[in-house]
DNA sequence: ATTTGACTAATACAGTGTATCGCAACAGTA
DNA sequence: TACTGTTGCGATACACTGTATTAGTCAAAT
């Protein structure tokens, strides 16, 4: 009997594992979009059945979860000056970087509580940078309200970038010029306040608009953070 | 010939207009979340076919912009109290009450941009009660800080509700006793800080937090307003 | 050698958003 | 009054979704 009478063993499976999943899943939501990311095009992209994922991951939201987590790796710095301010505004930046590079995030931030280890790193390493240096109750605020601003701050930015990309115009533009029902509604005279800040209003870049509204924030936490904690 | 001999009349099919879409559709989400919004149980309410909805509404989003604004009427105030401070603060907790009594639009908050009538009217009475504080690219800067902020301490909290609903655990409890991933986690020794914050932070009611965090963000932007602005 | 147990693949189901198409009722005209 | 054009509606259809269930197949255990 000649190998060729006999028939190829059995192809086994590729072998899977959730990092493996997680990655064609986020490969997926960097090409197309979070609503580019189904079970089925996860799994054909890892030659398996959409079934098998099953096995990882026993709902579609657990594989989000996963994702959001895989990412805040990203956001984690290598190593932290020690500055708090300096920890903060890092950990602010770098959430906005880590969603500029993967879109999708926006749609998740904030969503559902973060809880992987990756995320509890992030916040593990923000709060170490700022204990001792209020009453715990002080500094976990501290922490909530910058994390609160630049969850904000990320998803209205990415918001405008999509309509920016969708109406191919600057966002300025597109209200001032070419945003048919914008102009229609400020001409009707209802909206003054808006008209003149829409016509007046000088167009800062992104990034900067962020970083001078995270300074503000970081200035009232400074305020707080300095003085002594209130008696309880 | 006798009336029963002739049939009835065809039943005019039943008037419709975005109006009645928009409540069915808000009806909806109230009861089972975004989730259970699908324009054929939109459509069914209304006594109509999926498809009538496409001469009211092009796609999905669009009725979900339409949510949106609708909700905004909830949120403009019928009279505005004159401080500035008061006006911002009002809103923040008049948009924090409305996703309150409507959950879904957590998921939707910041997620798109916002131009509809009711949206701009509420933007309009903010940049009202601002006007001549500052110069003009302060008073935007100051706005969109105080939303990046309630935005996302309102999706947060949300996100944190329905955690603390899906255990049936308030959130430090969930965190501390039951949360078997958190405890672990916590058991490794790898995360000190956040244990201690776990272990020994007080807990504080969601609206609490939310107000004094907002307080310290309008802080800042008090620091801000009052100083002149800087030379351009 | 046989049974068991664990995975995997296939099938199936109920539901989704939306494109297309044919029909039926109205408006306007002859 | 008869006809015709237009408009808006309903039905149908399609491609796709997340996931439950079922059947199959292989490796390990008895």
């Amino acid at each position: 009997m000649t190998v060729w009478d006999r028939p190829e063993p059995p192809t086994r499976p590729v072998p899977l594992d959730r990092e493996r999943i997680v990655a064609a899943a986020i490969a997926l939501a960097d090409e197309g979009g979070l609503e580019a990311v189904s079970l089925r095009k996860v799994a054909a992209r890892l030659d398996a059945g959409p079934m098998r994922l099953y096995g990882y991951i026993s709902t579609k939201e657990e594989l989000f979860d996963l994702m959001v987590d895989e990412v805040h790796a990203e956001i984690l710095p290598e190593e932290q000056p020690g500055d708090w301010r300096e920890v903060l505004r890092v950990r602010a930046h770098r959430t906005r970087q880590a969603t500029l590079r993967h879109e999708w995030l926006a749609d998740l931030l904030g969503g559902r509580p973060t809880l992987g280890p990756n995320a509890l790193a992030v916040t593990e390493a923000t709060l170490a940078a700022l204990d001792g240096l209020a009453d715990l109750d002080t500094v976990m605020r501290a922490v909530e309200i910058v994390s609160a601003y630049f969850t904000g701050a990320i998803r209205r930015e990415i918001a405008d970038l999509r309509a920016e990309r969708a109406t191919g115009l600057s966002k300025r533009d597109w209200q001032r010029a070419s945003g048919p029902h914008v102009m229609r509604m400020l001409a009707t005279g209802r909206f003054p306040a808006l008209a003149k800040a829409v016509h007046d209003g000088t167009e800062v870049a992104a990034e900067e608009s962020f970083a001078t509204g995270l300074d503000w924030v970081l200035d009232a936490v400074a305020a707080k953070l300095t003085r002594p904690p209130a008696g309880v």
